[in-house]
DNA sequence: CGCGGCGATACCGCGCGGGTATCGTTCCAG
DNA sequence: CTGGAACGATACCCGCGCGGTATCGCCGCG
């Protein structure tokens, strides 16, 4: 199976339309079709079900959908990887970690400057992306290593080092009412009258129905918390970013959330177990 | 990036030499140099240091040669489990289910016979392998789920549940000494005099240095034993296959074996969930 | 019943993958 | 010192596969 046939087949399997996949793939619509019948013959398998209205997934097609794409996902790591081991100068590769925008950069920058410190560390890019986002770039290969937080990132698939567990707070605005008591539980702010919890973006841009307000980022929902339209909670590590008319108070029932640094099981340089020795030692 | 460039590169980079690895891969020598050009080109980067005498990895090289192999297995994967869906009754894909070959049969038959009496199970084959060879077998497609046991297997890259652990006894043959002791300590067994530990195969299939016998499997190994040629250190579950002449005793400060189910983080069927769902429960 | 939308088919050209022959370099034997 | 052997690169040729355009066959709908 060729990754040529993969991308075709990956881009029918989501648009369930041949015209409109070979418009993205920026081919014309026979040989995409002929594409797929050659895999199809070649995998004994019928992948798509296809009547002159509608084209449908099979069994077999929704697997090689799954497994397609993870396997893309590989080959196009060992893509970006290869030519960023060219580019660095010879012996000291450049490591790209990714982290979620607007989290603590308190561990981060301890990270950072501990592993500057050490012999022989490389330059480390750090990539910004939004949540979950992470996942999908620590596995296409555009960063090598990246800090999660559980449980609301997933680590399938990855070697993980814990380095440290938070509790979490609920973020008000001054002069609120509950900001008088000495912690809350998740029921007190879950329903609170005109404070809403904002809504996030799916990973598709899209957000989910319900009465909060859409939010990008951090300083938009810290913004709208300042100004009595919203309120969240978040892990402790917030605290010192707060300015300014918002208080934290402690959620007792809220999940803990851990920070865990993680990487592809299989890539062991040397550049990498050093940032994570650094890591796992703060 | 192609999997033909990508099997290409790996041959070469196995064999260090182009004529080789172009018989390994059933073609001439001239169209794999020109391939392995075209792919440094597109990549914009020189994997490969050749002189008319040797050739050697650069650094990008052995890093296409890591992430390639994890791209290429992952290509293989979706191949292979999209041929096995299709085969299947739809709605019924098989599974397979792979363990060491000569571990313990008892959780096994115990899970199977489990799941077998669940409502939708599907028809689960065991494939049985060689020690470390599971991984691969796992990571490629030929099997989706697996019995792995910690800590000699790696779970690097694969979801697991823990089953249950164990801690592990000498086995020696009748009437030897050692075995009028109610328990013992790694350094009595490793240095036995006439009573080796034996060597396993290496995943190349050579094996390392020792005074130990070679052994291939565990029928080989308990034989040995009892011969009086041999000892080991093994899971106390391997009690009930030890026949006559084969006796057991505890060691305190050989490490527990964990016995994990593990499977691709990725691969979410019904039918695997519902044979987790069982072994977790056992 | 005719039109429009969609996937399949027919047919064509060219570029790329693969083959053979040969070259250039380098090491080594005599 | 020199000729041969080993090895990767280059030159050149062929055929197939990939991609393009034109068109067909099927089906739902106005």
């Amino acid at each position: 199976m060729e990754t040529r046939e993969l991308r075709y087949f990956i881009a029918v399997a989501e648009e369930l339309h041949f015209g409109r996949a070979a418009e993205r793939l920026g081919i014309a619509q026979p040989p995409l079709s002929r594409a797929i019948q050659r895999l199809e013959r070649r995998l004994g398998a019928k992948l798509l079900e296809r009547t002159s209205r509608a084209v449908t997934l099979t069994e077999a097609g929704s697997v090689l959908l799954r497994e397609g794409r993870a396997a893309l996902d590989a080959v196009d790591a060992a893509d970006r990887r290869t030519r960023r081991a060219a580019l660095a100068a010879p012996g000291h590769p450049g490591l790209v970690l990714v982290t979620k925008a607007g989290a603590t950069t308190e561990l981060l920058s301890k990270l950072l400057d501990a592993y500057a410190a050490e012999p022989g560390a490389v330059a480390v890019d750090v990539l910004l992306c939004g949540p979950g986002e992470q996942e999908r770039v620590l596995r296409d290969g555009r960063a090598d290593v990246g800090l999660l937080h559980l449980p609301f990132d997933s680590i399938a698939g990855f070697d993980t080092e814990e380095l440290r567990t938070e509790t979490q707070v609920a973020v008000l605005p001054a002069g609120h009412p509950l900001t008088e008591r000495a912690h809350l539980r998740m029921a007190d702010v879950t329903a609170l009258p005109g404070l809403p919890l904002p809504r996030w973006p799916r990973l598709d841009g899209t957000y989910p129905d319900g009465p909060g307000p859409e939010v990008r980022d951090h300083v938009q929902l810290l913004q709208l918390i300042t100004l009595g339209r919203a309120t969240a909670v978040l892990p402790e590590s917030c605290r010192p970013h707060l300015g300014e008319g918002l208080v934290a108070v402690p959620v007792l029932d809220a999940p803990p959330v851990t920070t865990v640094i993680a990487w592809p099981p299989h890539s062991r340089s040397l550049a990498l177990a050093g940032l994570i020795r650094v890591a796992v030692r703060l």
